[in-house]
DNA sequence: CCAAAAGTGTTTCCGATACACCCATGA
DNA sequence: TCATGGGTGTATCGGAAACACTTTTGG
């Protein structure tokens, strides 16, 4: 079925840049493109927008049907990219999004041939096709920025974490070290974790405390505008 | 002429929030439609993406062609709104961009009737069509955020102003009182600004010093990574 | 000489940073 | 008992904020 127009229209897609976190550091999720252009090539999952879903919606969409990811992750908007010969096709706008993950939760590295969906460190990556070298620099800096005022790092660890885990997911995205006691009293401080009274289990030292984010608190300081500044 | 697809897409389009600034506060740049929908009523500069050019390109263009505002203005992707029915007509994509202009530069209230634009004061402006309540909210809150940590405000000034325009510019921005002499410490220690040597003139009492925004000193303050918050 | 805005320093306070040792546990 | 990471407090520094008076100029 064809569908026309008085005036040409450029197509309108989404992409998506996934982020989730191990134990060796910060990745991105890629999948194997399974149609031209660049058919086979490692690219950023996206497709097009339908005329019955929002921008949001096609994003979680496609993460889904390319990657198998659920409905809840967090994902946000992060810039629309429209250079005029970003695809070969034919003229293709895309609005990139990016998302966070918690990586344990998604071990879709060795998928099913179906998504064919792999995870990927920063540092060791294919080069990606279009313009998604681009995105992904724009969505690494976004990250950067925003770890530091919201604290977005709780979206990337598992339901309970030490504070260990959560300071190296910091390391990770900021890419320098941070001091372990200044760290703790600065997180403590803003009084967005709660003490599960939990220990970590099978290590063959000390087991540390568990923590679990308090959502409804983070959501209570954030409309009172307090700042979360790392 | 009528153009065809093998899928229906969404139309893309652009809107700007401009804002300026005079001695009454911040200002946003808004015009009188000319067709349908919402015929006659004021709403956001904006129009239809062509193949051709990039989406900067359409905010600039729909600007020129809107309010006769240059192409050199500050112009900056504010975010992408894509709700399903932001448009009565049909599905339409907006990719907003705000602005900021010497408003004393563009005085084109009482504009000549080819532009039908004018200036409206926040807190005085007609209700606007479409989702473009929301586009502005979102315009504000981010030239808020962003005032912090650049120094955008030297676009809003003209290419010569006192230290006292300045502050009331940031004053106007935030919405709140600034302190003088901690302003001008802070300000001044940024070392953006140089002393034209000149001062104001025809005034009934002792007249500023004059500023310029040394533009050079701060695209290589910003590569070297400097915080400009306020 | 009066009105109006320009211009100018110091003190206080708080949060950021730097820094090193003891503790608990399992092997 | 040893190896491994967990957990803790204090001193210093620097920037943010609070604060009021003198100077200049034109009317």
């Amino acid at each position: 079925m064809s569908h026309s127009y008085e005036h040409p229209r450029p197509a309108l897609a989404v992409d998506c840049v996934v982020f989730g976190l191990d134990e060796n550091g910060l990745q991105v999720l890629l999948v194997e493109r399974g149609v031209a252009p660049f058919k086979g090539r490692t690219a950023l999952p996206g497709g097009f927008v339908r005329l019955d879903e929002t921008l949001e919606e096609a994003a979680r969409r496609e993460l889904e049907e390319e990657t198998g990811l659920g409905a809840k992750v967090f994902l946000e908007q992060l810039y629309t990219f429209g250079d005029l010969h970003r695809d070969p096709r034919e003229r293709v706008v895309s609005v990139a999004y990016y998302a966070l993950v918690k990586l344990s939760d998604h071990r879709v590295r060795a998928a099913t041939d179906a998504s064919a969906a792999a995870w990927f460190r920063l540092g060791d990556k294919p080069q990606l096709p279009f313009d998604h070298e681009q995105i992904l620099r724009v969505a690494k800096a976004r990250l950067q920025a925003k770890v530091r005022y919201q604290p977005l790092g709780f979206e990337l660890l598992p339901p309970r974490f030490t504070l260990a885990q959560l300071q190296s997911l910091y390391e990770a995205v900021l890419e320098k070290p941070v001091d372990k006691r200044n760290f703790r009293k600065k997180i403590l401080s803003m009084e967005l974790l709660e003490e599960t009274g939990e220990r970590e289990e099978g290590v063959s030292h000390r087991a540390a405390r568990l923590y679990r984010f308090d959502r409804k608190r983070y959501v209570a300081l954030e409309k009172a505008g307090v700042n979360f500044e790392l």
